[in-house]
DNA sequence: TTGTACGCGTTATCAT
DNA sequence: ATGATAACGCGTACAA
């Protein structure tokens, strides 16, 4: 059977619901807002009609006479929304939102700092009460003076581009020092890196805070154990680096991956190279299946939902204040949870310098 | 250094544009929207105030008055968006609308019928173009007449709970079927399920094709071998539904999980019961850390960024479409994919009849 | 080519 | 307690 249904073109207004229960609009109006000065007659048969013609108010109508009242938005920028952790950032922000009324906007800006200006000031052209936004822009310029201060924008989980802006953030570069710091505690020397070569981002504090950690160890950074991509690698490419510098002349014995799609790829890589249990890898941000891989996964765990939340409470804080305040930087520490993988102990000191690495060495 | 920045409270207009560059608010427009009508000249000293003041045409109010327009939003309401086939299912949308110029409105009904309902209606209230729902209800009368049929609704991953309305979905039925089917090649003759208890839904004819396939089989269906949740059940409920299913009298040996947190809770079950390598267990919907779990698990893989891809499609053509036409169905059959996990042979059958059963029987 | 008048749906303001 | 008027920011329709 097919069934063809046809849109009616216009939804009803204050005015067809006025006409209908034969007062004006503006009682109509009142009704619908909840003014008490309504009388009880009158209210009913606004009730009436609009429960009739199936009447519910127009909210970008409503916002235009009335900014500050119900109808506002929320504008999310992420990479790609289908990134467990830009989701889980997500999913905090519409909770904290939700009780406001404020809906959200989301979109992905694929790692393109050019894609990602368009959704800025698309978000901005549809009037959003804020903007939140895990950049992969360097410099967000461009937002001065049409949307920034105009409207408030909180970065979140990357560094604060523009002055007077919340900043809601893991502390990227101590925990990345603490994943290799473990790694280092467990006898590794030549650790890889696995991550983003993007500088002046946190994502890039991540690379740094590895570099911090071998330092202070006083070992080398050797670049051929860093794995540096762009912003927009896939998993595959993140592998096949990976596999490579694997089954190079030199190997590391242990990697950290600064994200959790760099972990997925650092996982398939030792997992076809049958490694994952000689090779020490832990993660920067968790994964839900971490306990159920062998080694079970060692992960500095993030708390996505959480920083969304907090993005969410800065902008109603933004949005309910008459005074500009202070903008404010929240950092949320993660925990190293260690469940095997990265302690993997480094294999033994092999003691002739000659000769092709092998790998059979290890238990 | 505390930088306090103020928030300028008006967003320019075209009013202000057109005052700055001396023109009427007319000729703004005409610029803003590439009227080739203008004269050189005025169309510098435009652009010249539009650059100074910031301007950035308001979308609400251009789709006010033109709402065949720019400024067009679409929204999508799923269970949590933190869920990975949600998110996916949302990337797939945006990737479809991106090119139309359409923004995504995404929120959770947190698996709560009131819930959806509330956000439906506040989808509506912003004048959506469409809207977009992965349905946890059983009845959608509520927005009719007043949503449905003024704006397009697209069922996906569910029912299509109202006529006349495009409907994208997997083949649930079939693919659980298959993948019980699957588990009983493999001598399997106790399965067990755990899933959601939702009937009418989509999501519940995966019990049903449980059902099916164990019938054609000439199989029983106990019901202490079916775990029914509610909707909003957490990983940790099936968790533990599922360990008591494993220590009971008599076990399953085989394990169909009829979604991917139902998979999440399996998992951690056998894990903990280390029974994952003699528990056949198979999921509906895959995970991307599959490969790397011990066994590699198998999956009925769906394509969720496919199904977002096709209702965006399906929106696009709703809105472009001057006459009503009918509703089409686009079911996206899914893989079984064989990693190790869904091919554990069953137990040799105990000779006894009497005696607890004991799981040192396998090899 | 440029400007004027009006309306989109709603509500603040003032009047009755 | 209720209604009339105007305005939010923009664009269609028409006039100049």
């Amino acid at each position: 059977v097919v069934v063809v249904t046809r849109r009616s073109a216009t939804a009803p207004t204050v005015k067809d619901v006025a006409a209908l229960a034969g007062v004006s609009p503006m009682t109509v109006s009142r009704v619908v807002t909840g003014n008490p000065s309504v009388g009880v007659d009158l209210r009913e048969r606004v009730l009436a009609a609009i429960a009739k013609l199936g009447y519910e108010p127009n909210r970008n109508a409503s916002a235009m006479r009335n900014p500050e009242g119900v109808g506002g938005a929320v504008g999310l920028c992420v990479e790609t929304i289908d990134n467990p952790f830009s989701a889980a950032v997500a999913r905090g922000l519409e909770l904290a939102l939700r009780p406001s009324g404020f809906l959200l906007f989301t979109a992905s800006s694929e790692g393109e700092a050019a894609t990602e200006r368009d959704v800025l000031l698309e978000f901005y052209r549809r009037r959003v009460a804020a903007l939140v936004v895990m950049t992969v822009c360097t410099d967000h310029s461009f937002l001065v003076p049409t949307v920034h201060p105009r409207v408030p924008i909180v970065y979140v989980d990357r560094p604060a581009l523009l002055p007077g802006c919340d900043h809601v953030t893991s502390d990227h570069r101590e925990g990345a020092r603490r994943c290799v710091a473990h790694l280092i505690d467990h006898g590794h020397r030549r650790i890889g890196f696995v991550g983003s070569n993007v500088t002046g981002l946190p994502i890039g504090e991540r690379l740094a805070g590895y570099r911090a950690a071998l330092t202070t160890a006083g070992l080398s950074c050797s670049d051929d154990l860093v794995i540096a991509l762009p912003h927009s690698r896939t998993v595959a490419e993140a592998r096949a680096a990976t596999i490579a510098m694997l089954t190079s002349a030199n190997p590391p014995t242990a990697i950290f991956a600064a994200a959790n799609t760099d972990m997925l790829a650092v996982g398939q890589a030792l997992h076809e190279l049958q490694l994952a249990e000689r090779v020490a890898h832990i993660a920067f941000d968790d994964i839900d299946t971490a306990e159920l891989l062998t080694p079970p996964l060692s992960a500095y765990t993030q708390q996505p939902v959480e920083l969304g939340r907090l993005c969410g409470e800065a902008i109603i804080r933004r949005v309910k204040e008459t005074t500009a305040s202070a903008a404010g930087t929240r950092v949320l520490t993660g925990a190293l949870v260690a469940r095997g993988s990265g302690e993997i102990p480094a294999p033994p000191r092999r003691r002739a310098r000659r000769g092709p690495p092998n790998r059979t060495t290890a238990s």
